[in-house]
DNA sequence: GTTTTGCGCTCCCCGCCCTGGAGTGCTAAA
DNA sequence: TTTAGCACTCCAGGGCGGGGAGCGCAAAAC
């Protein structure tokens, strides 16, 4: 990464006019000219003069024009600086925050609650939003509890973290009675209930060889049981992680009317993969973590940014939720609502139902 | 409905080229002209003699004219009559039908083979795809269990149509012992099981009445859960039972570069009501049903398609599949691949699994 | 009677030019 | 250091004209 811009390199004046020039091109989408400026921001200067100070921000890397007798743009680099030193973040009013809090109130399971914070994120900052389900890796095994379907053909169910469950159906090799299974399932209830899926996971062949001889036949099966069980989670599960919404929003910003770009993120949306890496990195970073267009790595967002904000319940990071938009974002609204959001949803998801 | 046109009130000639001009149109996107079709089909016709047929068919309805010295283009009567008459549907080569049957093996559960049956369509067709999942009303239940989260807190397991497991959790008065809701469980699979979810939700009420006095307080208790349950389940479904894919492919077609028009398309299958509603009148044709632009009464359709094909299982109609996209669209591909695909996928329901 | 030829006409598309406006950089003056 | 002035660049949009594709109509040909 290139050597990054402090403000304190710069004089007040830059930083007020440069600031001033951001928050135009973000409400026109246009690029901004030596005149508006002089006009608008309350200074007195010149337009000449401002021009000489552009100049300046030009060479840093701040600012570019799309064409010599265009206005200036503020370029990533630009961004970067207006939003770590320059914005000044927007107070939310309390009915939006009222409406927050009334959608993410605890009233149904996990999926349909992140379902509900994504949808809110997009319809409140008319961008589209994301939310990463919790992390299975932090999952803990509440329970676990087999229904025989039919001779061979047992359901698992797997009570995960207090309100969320997972079934799957495995087919065994013999016959198990249902007195078995429930025998089975305490079993496994007593030496899983409480431990990480991952843990789980990863023990349960050393438990396998352990018991070998110890137990008898059944539980030796249930092991056996059991591991099918997990395996079936651990590579089902990754495309069902990130949560969409309102992606048609992006349709509506002018500037990025080029359908071709729009098809590409939307269908970086449907593989999820990148989308999903980014918001990994945004997991241990405590707080609102901002991407700003090429900055992220990703060509597909490229013109985008991705604001982020992880949450937590009971004192556990479990997940990211952001907003997906134009670089040119009202960052001072979105920022707090992403915060909020992501706070609010920790709460929802505190376990105390 | 005004009258449609029957093929037998045209010249075979007239047929002919309005059979052609459709072909062209349909592969280019552009108006077809006089002189064109001349060239093209293989009449040994002056492009004057064509006009003529063009005017009569313009008079018809069948086509028109964007403007005057525009070459024509078929109206939505005119596909009508092209898909209903004069099309010659494709043989699908077999390693498509091959390619069809791997993706929908009935590996997993219902939800996901719904998925793959969604974005199979959409990858084949280069269209949207669409899914509507096996209606409620049509499921049977087949088992239902308790598990105890906490003291007041149970989950319940409903396994529907031998593939389809739902649970919820619901918050009961008073504690429940495992032992009783092995009983209370027993219980109602005894008296609901292999009965319509409808059936159960209509006659649970009576059956507690009935019961009053006649059984013990647990399988009052049982009952009064069971309602909860069932209750849960019709409020919290609706919105879940359409599955899109492929959206994105409709971005490509060029004539509907109108971002607009591709804004309101994608946000009604958002909404999911219009185009379930298109569906639902979908299901009970036997086979290919075909809505061709504004026939369906819907505006956000206007200039786009939708191919649909209901699929059963065990000889009961399950649901409607298929593919959406513009008029113009090679329906004599796209017909063959939504009747395949339906076809599969009642096998890959039926249930021998 | 049907088909073809010929002709005049319409309309779109494309390239061209032009102009006005917005904005720049540079230089010289304040 | 700031400002004024000036020449220059580039874009957007309007007007114009030619070429092309296509049509309808009427008269000739089959």
């Amino acid at each position: 990464m290139v050597s990054s811009i402090d403000s304190s390199q710069l004089s007040e004046r830059s930083l007020h006019l440069f600031k001033s020039l951001v928050e135009h091109f973000i409400e026109d989408g246009a690029p901004v000219g030596s005149r508006t400026l002089a006009r608008d921001s309350k200074l007195n200067l010149s337009p000449a003069t401002i021009r000489n100070v552009m100049a300046d921000l030009e060479e840093l890397g701040l600012l570019n024009s799309p064409h010599i007798s265009a206005g200036r743009v503020p370029t990533a680099r630009g961004y970067r600086l207006f939003v770590d030193s320059l914005l000044s973040v927007d107070h939310l009013d309390s009915t939006e925050v009222d409406q927050i809090a009334r959608e993410l109130a605890p009233k149904d399971d996990v999926p349909a609650l992140m379902q509900r914070a994504s949808s809110m994120l997009s319809d409140i900052t008319r961008l589209a939003g994301v939310v990463m389900l919790p992390r299975p890796e932090q999952s803990r095994l509440r329970q676990i509890e087999f229904v025989a379907l039919s001779a061979r053909r047992i359901l698992v169910i797997l009570v995960v973290n207090e309100r969320e469950v997972q079934n799957r159906i495995i087919n065994t090799a013999r016959d198990f009675s249902p007195a078995e299974l429930r025998e089975v399932s305490n079993y496994l209830n007593e030496i899983f209930a409480g431990k990480e899926l991952n843990y789980v996971r990863a023990t349960i062949l050393d438990e396998l060889e352990k018991m070998k001889e110890q137990v008898n036949q059944s539980m030796q099966a249930a092991i056996e049981m059991a591991q099918t069980a997990f395996d079936a989670e651990a590579t089902t599960k990754p495309d069902e992680d990130l949560l969409f919404s309102g992606q048609t929003n992006l349709m509506d910003v002018a500037e990025l009317a080029d359908i071709d770009r729009l098809k590409k993120l939307f269908e970086s949306f449907n593989q999820k993969r990148d989308i999903l890496h980014l918001l990994e990195q945004a997991i241990n970073a405590n707080g609102i973590q901002i991407f700003i267009g090429e900055e992220s790595g990703y060509d597909v967002l490229d013109n985008y940014s991705v604001v982020t904000a992880p949450y937590e319940a009971d004192g556990q990071m479990l997940g990211v939720l952001g907003v997906i938009g134009p670089t040119r974002m009202h960052y001072e609204r979105v920022i707090p609502i992403v915060d909020v959001t992501a706070r609010m949803l920790g709460c929802a998801l505190n376990t105390r139902g």
